[in-house]
RNA sequence: GGCCCUAUCGUCUAAUGGUUAGGACAGUUCCCUCUCACGGAACAAAUCGGGGUUCGAAUCCCCGUAGGGUCACCA
């Protein structure tokens, strides 16, 4: 059995879309699993919609991934015309395609036309199983521009076969192509690779996912604060499943347990909520140091690394880590307000002031050096106990925090420390 | 419209002839809790319709219906 080659030929006319980092995925999983590798190439024999910047874009977006691929030699189809060539020669000559002379702008020019054998064809989708086209609907498509330049399902069929592409893993929208490709393939003498076509992603309205849906390349989810992992792991759930119940996996397990036999047949709603709940999950499970590079990577500037953990367990994208930190400013200096520390007047402001000197008290006897969040509640939390805890822990938390929404008072006052515990109190004593 | 593909909770899915049709997201309620977040528990929610085959069908077959894809000198 011959080594798997997959390949990922996208076309550089747009930003990296997320469908085809999905086929890519899937192709890349099928490879790795059975110890082979992806090809990419650029079919780019578009020149006006072909763009340079968005082949950097294609590969940024599958480095960003680490999805690995493997550049074919003479990556684009526009700089492989000499191996076109011979091959279009040798199909005329063989009388599987002619000259026609019929430019649709009537000026005599030559396109190539293939030669339907007018046959019924059959092959085997290794997801869909047997599936069956009468090719006379086909007619005489056409192959070529000229007897130099082909059109795609030549280019295709002659690449596939010259790369060694062994098993060809595609969008759904690509199997009536299928029939095509593989009547070209059969007049070159060329062996039929094994076909797979994957499901499409779709909108919220289940058409094809396009720009008017909101967000569809790689880089949009990625400056939303989405990160690699989570986005490999999302879709690669998408119209695939392992079985069993679990729902998280990193690339190297999805490597491992990859196969073309579960990958569904129906198409699959593209939903961001789980995109989101698979992010904070992913975020989450990275270290407070992993954590702290992206943020600083996707922020471009550091975060003091004591806010690293509060602010892990509560954004769920990079972007709402971002706000977080421009809302948890409490290690900078914090106003109060009589509203704040008594909660808009549900606890009696002499009940605030009288609390917040029994806990300053109570403070006094926790060490300098010892000033952790388990210490620092343990001194306080008896006093909490019998006085009312939200009576008690609403004005000392604000009043650390100056702010509604905070982490819990002990915490914080272990970030802020011993000395700037003590002086905040003072300060709210004084608004009271 | 022709051809092709598809069809389980709102969404992503499990169940490959025998389960009270399971899990996850979202939703609701409750617990934890001074707030936010985390965490925990529970509720609600599906086999597109009709015929077969079978002791038994979400699962196999047929017919409908619905959705999608594709019909370029684009890829």
């Amino acid at each position: 059995m011959s080594t798997v080659i997959t390949r990922f030929p996208p076309s550089p006319t747009g930003h990296l879309h997320i469908g085809s980092v999905r086929t890519a995925l899937f192709n890349y999983l099928y490879a790795a699993k059975n110890g082979g590798t992806m090809v990419l190439r650029f079919e780019d024999t578009d020149k006006e919609r072909s763009k340079p910047e968005f082949e950097e874009d294609i590969l940024a977006g599958l480095n960003w991934l680490s999805i690995p691929y493997t550049l074919a030699d003479n990556p684009r189809q526009s700089e492989r015309g000499a191996l076109y060539q011979p091959h279009i020669a040798r199909l005329i000559e063989s009388g599987h395609a002619y000259e026609a002379e019929e430019g649709k702008d009537g000026s005599g020019k030559k396109v190539v036309r293939f030669k339907n054998p007018n046959t019924t064809l059959v092959f085997t989708d290794e997801i869909r199983g047997e599936v069956s086209f009468d090719t006379t609907d086909l007619g005489d498509f056409v192959i070529a521009k000229n007897v130099d330049e082909p059109l795609y399902h030549l280019a295709v069929v002659i690449d596939d076969h010259e790369m060694g592409v062994t098993h060809v893993i595609r969008g759904e929208d690509h199997i009536s192509n299928t029939p095509r490709q593989i009547l070209i393939l059969e007049a070159l003498g060329f062996t039929r690779p094994s076909y797979a076509h994957i499901p499409l992603i779709l909108a919220p309205d289940r058409s094809k996912l396009s720009k008017r849906h909101g967000a569809v390349s790689v880089n949009e989810y990625q400056s939303q604060g989405i990160i690699a992992e989570a986005l490999i792991n999302y879709l690669a759930l998408l119209g695939w499943n392992p079985g069993g119940e679990q729902e998280i996996y990193t690339l190297s397990e999805l490597e491992n347990l990859f196969t073309l036999e579960r990958v569904h047949k129906g198409g699959a709603i593209f939903d961001m909520e789980k995109l989101v709940w698979f992010n904070h999950e992913h975020l989450k499970r990275l270290s407070d140091e992993e954590f702290a590079k992206r943020l600083k990577h996707f922020r471009h500037s550091d975060t003091d690394p004591r806010l690293i953990p509060l602010i892990k367990e509560r954004a769920k994208t990079l972007t709402e880590a971002e706000a977080l930190i421009e809302e948890y400013d409490f290690l900078n200096p914090v106003s109060h307000t009589v509203e704040l520390l008594t909660q808009n007047g549900k606890i009696a402001a002499a009940d605030a002031s009288t609390h917040l000197h029994a806990l300053q008290e109570l403070l006094g006897g926790v060490a300098d050096d010892d000033f952790t969040p388990e210490r620092v509640k343990e001194a306080l939390w008896p006093y909490a106990e019998a006085q009312g805890r939200g009576a008690v822990l609403w004005p000392l938390r604000t009043t650390l925090s100056g702010r509604e929404k905070s982490p819990d008072p002990f915490t914080l006052a272990a970030l802020l420390g011993k000395k700037t515990v003590l002086e905040r109190i003072e300060a709210a004593q004084k608004v009271l």
